[in-house]
DNA sequence: TGCAATTAAATTGTCAGACAATTACCTTCC
DNA sequence: GGAAGGTAATTGTCTGACAATTTAATTGCA
């Protein structure tokens, strides 16, 4: 808990950094509350608003959450699924996209974590689940859907095929890989035969599910990673295509 | 890029939200530079340190990084890997330890992801990964290692493996599943039979990479995780007893 | 006594202004 | 022409103050 004035860093990083390890080692735990500003700014020997700027810090990684009035201040938060859903899509989908991921990089990712859910969606099989899939796929099969909405109901899909498997850890960690995707399936034009070829897959998969046939549902799933690569692979070169010509 | 003053939210973070939804929707681009802090007050009609709580907001989320100066300012940051890593693992490790999820549900959520990697590891089998993972099983098998030693050796393995399939993206999505169960697996205590067991299983499983074998590496992987969830079931048990008793 | 309204206190949110530290650029002098 | 120094721009930090919000205590009244 003590800074160094001289470090080039700056002294809000450095607050934010030894609350953070606090946090996260356990010895701050949830609820608890933090000293109040002006007590960590005397606490270590700065400011308040140099205390707030490393409060703002944390909060904005959901660590804390803060309150006013009397007995308000800063508490260590829960940090809620939810939350950490939002997170690791918004961290994922900068990710892919600042770094110029290939296609057929986040696409593997993609399917080879998707696939590893199949097994327990099928093993456990709830209505709901399926009762999702199953809409998506009408939602699909409607005349005059967008691209653009196609690909948000595929990935609506996806996730509850996910969600399927019953285990929330699984389901944050696949909330990014899955979300991701959506920006680079953006680019993709589907024509009446790929939308097809797409939904007969996707109704492949939801039946192995609902019958439990797990190697039917990799099968699939493997196969509609192979489509969806080639799809994107066709774009990609009509891109470079276009942009070298 | 319009503020209610009126909301309940904090003006620094409706400031930092507007600015988030230009980076995400990438209207501003990577290296782009933000406009001054006062100039960034006076266009939100809000003062110089409620601006910078925002910014710092975004610099905790690694989207902006600041540098003083003449040319200086707030430009956005291009999130790397490393960073994507290191956010990854801290919530993956918040996640699991605030809401008490069960080793159970961690441990099953590891080895599925998992063992969507071992065959692209197995089919890309880079040198410097099986060495990795030799080392870290030589390591294993030091007398007078310490259980956590052996545990942060045993995630070093896994991430190896991991690492070895080749696609950064798979890497990024398994680092927090993988890292996050160390606090958990740092409750067990590795008897020398369990150390045996689960040495020889690393074994099997990157003997089974190196000669290319998806299945024995998947069958192994499998034996593995039925093994640590023994050994994990077998601790909480002990753990629930004690506390009750 | 019991209850409601008011007041006080504590805390975060915001503002204004100032100075320090750092860096790039320009000017001047040799 | 090159090097030294000065200047301007920008972020980092500090001080002090006031506003908004919430809880708790206090007071007044029936």
């Amino acid at each position: 808990m003590k800074l160094d004035h001289a470090s080039p860093k700056d002294l809000s990083a450095q607050i934010a950094a030894a609350i953070r390890d606090e946090i996260v080692s356990g010895k701050l735990i949830v609820d608890a509350r933090l000293p109040s500003e002006s007590e960590l700014a005397e606490h270590f020997a700065v400011s308040r608003p140099t205390v707030r700027e490393a409060l703002k810090r944390l909060a904005a990684q959901s660590l804390i959450r803060t309150q006013r009035g009397a007995t308000g201040g800063a508490f260590i938060n829960r940090l809620s699924f939810a939350e950490a859903y939002g997170q690791q899509i918004t961290t994922s989908t900068l990710l892919l996209s600042m770094n110029a991921v290939s296609f057929d990089v986040a696409c593997e990712a993609r399917y080879a974590l998707e696939r590893a859910c199949a097994p327990l969606s099928a093993a456990r099989r709830a209505q709901d689940h399926l009762d999702r899939m199953r809409a998506e796929i009408a939602r699909q099969s409607r005349p005059g859907l967008s691209d653009e909405d196609f690909c948000a109901s595929d990935v609506a899909l996806h996730r509850a095929l996910v969600d399927g498997a019953g285990n929330p850890v699984l389901s944050y960690h696949l909330a990014g890989a899955v979300e991701a995707m959506q920006p680079l399936m953006n680019m993709i034009t589907f024509t009446a035969r790929s939308r097809g070829a797409i939904i007969g897959l996707h109704t492949r998969i939801v039946d192995a599910i609902q019958t439990q046939d797990a190697s039917a549902a990799d099968a699939a799933l493997s196969e509609l990673a192979d489509y969806t690569l080639t799809l994107g692979r066709d774009v990609m070169a009509a891109h470079a295509k276009g942009g070298a010509g």
